[in-house]
DNA sequence: TTGCGGTACTTTACGTTGTAAAGTAAGCGT
DNA sequence: ACGCTTACTTTACAACGTAAAGTACCGCAA
């Protein structure tokens, strides 16, 4: 039965790839989150993910009402300072659609074993192996 | 100057996850060509991929539009068949693209060093360094 | 030869969502 | 007191993903 189908039923679906981390903007923010071990202000994220003050706004509620980063409100020299740490929920499910995200890569670097052209996928080795 | 600041401008901000690419059903159907070197029909995409006909159509048309894959209509057996395979500036984004994929993994490994519960990224090292 | 069903898509319509622009509030300098 | 700046929030719109309905064509049976 279909032996010319590459085979594989939803082989390629990446169920895994979540929709609320899935998207640049929040992408960026959990990315920045996990990298740096402590929390992050409103203002550090607007700049390390060069986003507009309303856009970062709505996506730290996003993220918040998804229970994947903690909002905390502040103040710090008299002004209102919002910081942002990721919750354990959060790194589990961020760690989870990276997973998802190396089986991407995986299965895209199977084309270098008989596509022309491949060596462009020389410089794309991650994790320098 | 901001000391403070974890530093890098924009750094997180991941410009090369182009919009286009950067979308399940999408990044599904590109890795699905790139990863099979022969073209694929619209059913293989559809069960590959687990996508209605509605959905993979209309992502085949964004995706041709924007020039990464090239669609030709045929027959098999007096039914039409639909053969889509990449195209070469297809290729080229799409490689692209995975670079910056890489890069997000790359900054999200970072954590590993000084995270606590960081035993959960072994079980993630990508392409069998 | 006229239905009937199935395959292979395409089009339409709807609800969700990302984003920019406008809005709010409060501190600070003059 | 006045305006300027910082630090966000809210609003409004356009774009987009998706499912459901629609189209077209073939093969088979009555």
């Amino acid at each position: 039965m279909k032996p010319k189908a590459p085979s594989g039923e939803g082989r390629f679906a990446y169920e895994g790839l979540d929709r609320v981390i899935h998207e640049r903007a929040r992408l960026s923010i959990l990315t920045s989150l996990i990298a740096n071990s402590d929390p992050l202000t409103f203002n550090d994220l607007k700049q390390m993910c060069s986003l507009t003050d309303g856009n970062l706004s709505r996506h730290l509620r996003v993220l918040e009402k998804a229970q994947l980063v903690q909002i905390l409100k502040g103040h710090d020299r008299n002004r209102p300072q919002t910081v942002c740490r990721i919750t354990a929920n959060g790194r589990k499910r961020y760690l989870e659609y990276l997973s998802t995200l190396e089986q991407v890569i995986k299965d895209a670097a199977d084309l270098a074993k008989d596509q022309p052209g491949s060596r462009l996928l020389r410089n794309l080795n991650p994790l320098r192996a």
